[in-house]
DNA sequence: ATTACTATATAGCGAGTAT
DNA sequence: TATACTCGCTATATAGTAA
C-alpha cells in the first residue's frame, strides 16, 4: 500500500487541513482494508516520516496533518487539477538571485540544441529567480523538450522549456524557462533569452520580478 | 503499489483528460521506481481493470484513461479539494425513484435512535431520489451520525445525517439525507423527513428534484 | 529496441501475543 | 479496551530470458 493513499484516506476523516481526528488503529485498518497490525504499522511510518502529528491514548489516537503531509495532499490535488481542468496560466512572483554561475557552463553546452528547438542562440548565463514555492504542474507547461545526452564525456539531463514573460516594473520582455526534468528541490527558476536579462531590463540581485507562463 | 497511483503518475505523463501518451514499461518503470517487469504488469492489470485503454506497439505503448480511470482521478481531486478548500454547499439534481421498499422496515429500526438525534419520530418510509453520479466527499457534509447496533438479532450499520433542502418545483422543504458508512454504489439518495414527503410535496416516481446539501 | 513469461527472492501482511 | 512487537507465510517484486 502507498503511504500516499493512507494519508489520503486520513484527510477524508479530518473535518478541515487543521483538525484532529480520533481515531483507533481498528477503525483505520477496517477503512483501508487492512489488519489493526498493518494501520498501526502505517501510521508509525506516517509519523517517522514526519507527515503526521499523532498522541497515542488508551482509546485511539488523536491524528493530525504536518505542514508536510499536507503539502504533499495538495500537490496530489493540484497535479489532478491541471490535469482534469487542462492547462493553466501561472504567475509566480520571485526575486532576481545570483545562483551558482553554473548558467553560463550549462547553456553552453545545451547552446545548439536550444537553438535548434527555439531558433536563436542564447545568451551564455541565466537569469535565475528565487520563489518562495515552487508551484505544482510548472513542468506541464513547457512547450517543447530537450532530450538527455553526452557530451565531452560528461551527460547532461532532459530539460523542458517553457515560454514565459518576465515582468519588472513596467517593463516586460518574452523569455523561457528552463526546468531540469530530474525535479531539484531548489526553489529557483532559469531564465534563458536571447539577451542579457540583466542588464536589458536592469536587474540586480532581489529585484522582484512576475513571472508568467 | 497502489495502482491508484500507478494512474495518478500515468495522468501526470497525459497532457489532457483524452490524449494518449507514449510511454515505455522501463521509462514507467523508472518514474514510478520500481523495475521495468513490474511496470509492465502494472499497466497490464489497469488494463484488466478497464482503468486504461493501451495500444502495444513495438516501440513502448500508447496509453490513454478510460472513464472508468478519469473518474477515480476526478473524485481523487473532488475529494481532495473538500478537505483542502473546505466543505461547500452540494446540489445535487435527480429524480424521484420508487427504491426497493425496504426504507420503511429500516427507518422503523432506526427509529429510536433519529427520534433521539434529531428531535422528531420520523415518518416511516424514504423518499429514494436517483442521480446520475454520487458525488464525492458527500459522507463530510453529514452533521450527525448514529453508530451500527443489533436490534432483534439482526445489526444494522451506522448512518451518516446530512441536513438538506428538497426542492420541487417551486416547493421547498428542509429535511435529512442519510448515508449509510459502508459505501453502497448504487446512485441513490435515502431522504427522511418527519412526513410523507410524497403526498407533502406532490412527487410522483420520476419527479425530477434538487437536493441541497 | 520492446513486452512479458517463469522462477526466485524479498518485502509486507496478519496471527498471536505482550504491554 | 488500546498499541505494537515477533515471526511465519504469502503476496509481490525482480532477475533472467524468450519472443
Amino acid at each position: 500500500m502507498d503511504l500516499r493513499f493512507v494519508l489520503f484516506e486520513l484527510s477524508r476523516m479530518l473535518e478541515c487541513v487543521d483538525s484532529v481526528v480520533s481515531i483507533s488503529s481498528k477503525q483505520l485498518g477496517t477503512t483501508l482494508g487492512v489488519s489493526q497490525q498493518t494501520a498501526s504499522r502505517y501510521l508509525a511510518i506516517l509519523e517517522k516520516n514526519r507527515l503526521i502529528k499523532r498522541v497515542v491514548k488508551k482509546r485511539g489516537q488523536d491524528i493530525s496533518l504536518t505542514k508536510e503531509g499536507l503539502a504533499i495532499l495538495k500537490n496530489m490535488h493540484d497535479e489532478l487539477g491541471f490535469f482534469i481542468q487542462g492547462k493553466k496560466m501561472l504567475e509566480i512572483t520571485g526575486k532576481v538571485s545570483i545562483g551558482i554561475g553554473e548558467g553560463a557552463y550549462y547553456i553552453k553546452m545545451y547552446a545548439d540544441k536550444i537553438e535548434k528547438e527555439l531558433g536563436f542562440k542564447p545568451y551564455y548565463g541565466t537569469l535565475n529567480v528565487k520563489v518562495e514555492e515552487m508551484p505544482a504542474g510548472m513542468q506541464r507547461l513547457a512547450f517543447k523538450k530537450i532530450p538527455s545526452f553526452e557530451k565531452e564525456g560528461r551527460s547532461f539531463g532532459g530539460i523542458k522549456i517553457a515560454k514565459i514573460r518576465l515582468k519588472y516594473g513596467k517593463k516586460a520582455v518574452d523569455c523561457y524557462l528552463i526546468m531540469p526534468e530530474r525535479t531539484h528541490h531548489k526553489n529557483e527558476l532559469e531564465i534563458i533569452s536571447k539577451e542579457n536579462l540583466r542588464s536589458k531590463m536592469g536587474l540586480k540581485d532581489g529585484s522582484l520580478v512576475i513571472v508568467e507562463v
